[in-house]
DNA sequence: GTAGATTCCTAGTTTAGCTAGGAGTCCAAC
DNA sequence: GTTGGACTCCTAGCTAAACTAGGAATCTAC
């Protein structure tokens, strides 16, 4: 019901490991981020993304170091870890697996069953 | 970890609305259409399965009737409703906006950041 | 000075999907 | 004749992801 598009979830460490994979980025930043390589179609809510942060941090998937913003604000960056780039892979393949598997079911016409 | 492919969260109802729109099935009979409109590459557990038909059921998205299987064994027979066929059109049109903003996101190199 | 953007965070709720069962029927194979 | 497997239904209970709804501090612009 909100006015900005909900996530399809599942996917949102997917996007985190991206677009933190493209730059390394402060969490405000992967907002940002996704935000525009998405076209913005995608608006990641705060209290999802802090906690998603947090989590691949604990699966050392990203890796975080205190920093300064280019607005001179103290910010947390994150990069990714060797693993992280592994998973980055995985769940992307899974993601186009799994997309064009739902692609195929949702195109399927009544006379083809 | 499961051998079998995991579903993408928040696709299960509209996958389940799409194979009841192009005949009315059973329960089972759905997670047998969704594996074949797949390509094989989804299979639904039957405790995935079952709570979502009851959850459309009671959202009237879904009309249920006992029968007989084509096996001679009763089995329950669900067909869509107006709304169902309404809320049907919203996902596949919330899908395709998603998906294409994840593949947007996904196909961004780190050059056009 | 105050509003808005930037940057961080947490608590608590919801709910979907999963695992792990149970149960009955029918058919084919041995 | 019984056993295994496919068919068909179902529930209880867990986990984890994502959300709502906050709180807080800093910097810039009006």
């Amino acid at each position: 019901m909100g006015k900005t598009a909900d996530l399809l979830p599942g996917t949102l460490d997917m996007l985190i490991l991206k677009a933190v994979s493209l730059k390394p980025l402060h969490g405000y930043g992967v907002l940002l981020r996704i935000r525009q390589i998405s076209g913005e179609a995608l608006d990641i809510p705060q209290g999802s993304l802090y906690p998603a942060l947090y989590r691949l941090e604990h699966q050392a998937l990203i890796v975080a170091e205190w920093g300064q913003s280019e607005n001179n604000r103290r910010a947390k960056y994150y990069d990714l870890t060797t693993a992280g780039r592994r998973r980055l892979r995985e769940e992307t393949a899974g993601w186009n697996r799994l997309a064009s598997a739902i692609a195929a079911a949702l195109n399927t016409t009544p006379e083809e069953v």
